[in-house]
DNA sequence: GATCCACGGGAATACACGGATG
DNA sequence: CATCCGTGTATTCCCGTGGATC
């Protein structure tokens, strides 16, 4: 993040003829603080917000783009400057205000929908933009921390809220939070502002649209993200401009080949990317597949419940295999039992982090479903914490247990 | 002790198909 | 031939339980 940090990274990648300097910037799922090559459309949503500089409510304002246009890492990194600059009391801005700085404090909360799900969760994620203190995990009730929400926007302090992919299945919708809202007591003095691939149902609000990226915004994307995470000459242009337009103007799908064909030159020892490991960062991103950051927003188990289903798919491909085989299958690698397996199935595929394939039975009664996931398969195992190796509930691996971080780059 | 939330298990419901019935 | 019914399997839904946290 800081300079010195960046140098010394370089240095040491340097000496160690490292590719990879760094995998946090290299992470398509990780925010740059300066997006890059959204500037119109950074101006039109501070065209909308402005009003919070006289220290009024912005009105309602929605933030739409496909998937991969950088909608999120757009409003996060604006937020968070205006966090920066307006949301802290003891901070004024400006060298000549006449009011005092306290009248004029405006919060900006970004609320993650993937992860914020519940009523407590949301109260909870706003008050942690809201307050200073640590807000507890659990042990207090919903109702405490509503009311803590309300206290802390008395006295004409205001809040900005994004709920970040609102119209994705299973996450907080836009009508929820103004419930939520609402029954806190403090719908006027807080906008929402919903980001997604659409605005929400019967919205009369502006909207700030992004378009996809054009092919040499996406170079600029990549070659900003090659520079940081890489060391210098990790990537040739050529490489970059391929991939940019392979990606056809998603900046996801271009991050996530970017870092698996990073982290297969880094497996084969090589000091650059070369065509190979490029693509075969492309053959991992399936096509109309899913933001890998929907599978790391998943809880712990489903998590390794979708590890071990890539594993398995990359050893065969799961495709034809019933949906209860497939269970079973992952039951006996893992600690879970596999009733609870198949229902995690069942259920990623109805969030559509699985394509649910329909599959032919020959006995009676109704046809069971194959599954195969969406995720970029490398990048997600590389970028999860779930561990392949925690102990299985019966005795009978099959001894092909491979150590954690082990590339296969040969063929395929 | 209070609270939230992920799990686990099982009940309820949906669907596919063959055979019986009018 | 069209419809209903029974059986078997897949899928969805719901609720109690227990771990983690305060």
């Amino acid at each position: 993040m800081n300079l010195r940090n960046r140098i010394d990274r370089r240095r040491s990648a340097r000496g160690d003829r490292q590719l990879v300097v760094d995998r946090e910037h290299l992470s398509p799922t990780v925010h740059r603080s300066e997006p890059v090559g959204r500037g119109p459309a950074l101006e039109q949503l501070l065209d909308v917000l402005e009003p919070v500089f006289d220290g009024q409510l912005p009105p309602p304002v929605a933030v739409v783009g496909p998937q991969g246009s950088g909608t999120s890492a757009l409003v996060f990194a604006l937020f968070g400057a205006l966090n920066d600059r307006l949301g802290d009391v003891d901070r004024s801005f400006g060298t000549t205000t006449r009011a005092s700085p306290s009248e004029h404090v405006t919060w900006f909360a970004h609320v993650d929908g993937r992860r914020v799900d519940s009523e407590f969760a949301f109260y909870r994620a706003v008050l942690s933009v809201l307050s200073r203190e640590p807000v507890p995990e659990s042990g207090i009730g919903t109702d405490d921390l509503r009311e803590r929400v309300e206290r802390r926007l008395r006295g004409g302090r205001r809040a900005v809220v994004a709920i970040d992919h609102h119209d994705e299945p299973e996450t907080l919708t836009y009508g929820r939070v103004r419930d939520l809202l609402e029954s806190a007591g403090v719908a006027d003095r807080v906008t929402a502002v919903p980001v997604g691939r659409q605005v929400p149902d019967d919205w009369d609000g502006a909207t700030v649209s992004l378009p996809a990226y054009r092919s040499h915004e996406l170079v600029d994307v990549i070659t900003d993200r090659a520079s940081t995470g890489m060391a210098a000459g990790g990537i040739d242009h050529e490489s970059v401009r391929d991939l940019a337009e392979w990606a056809d103007g998603n900046a996801h799908d271009a991050l996530a080949a970017l870092f698996v064909a990073a982290v297969a030159a880094e497996a084969d020892g090589a000091d650059r990317i070369a065509d190979r490991h490029v693509d075969r960062g492309r053959a991992d991103v399936p096509p109309d597949g899913v933001h890998l950051d929907r599978a790391l927003a998943l809880s712990e188990n489903r998590q390794r419940v979708l590890a071990h289903l890539v594993a398995l798919d990359e050893k065969r491909s799961t495709a034809g295999t019933p949906i209860g085989d497939l269970a079973a299958e992952i039951a006996a690698r893992s600690s879970l039992t596999t009733g609870t397996v198949k229902r995690f199935l069942y259920e990623l595929a109805e969030r559509g982090v699985l394509e649910r394939i329909r599959i032919e039975s020959n006995g009676s009664g109704r046809n069971p479903s194959a599954v195969a996931p969406l995720v970029p398969a490398t990048a997600f195992r590389q970028l999860t914490d779930a561990s392949l190796e925690e102990s299985p509930r019966s005795n009978d691996t099959d001894g092909s247990t491979e150590p954690r971080g082990s590339t296969d780059t040969a063929g395929s």
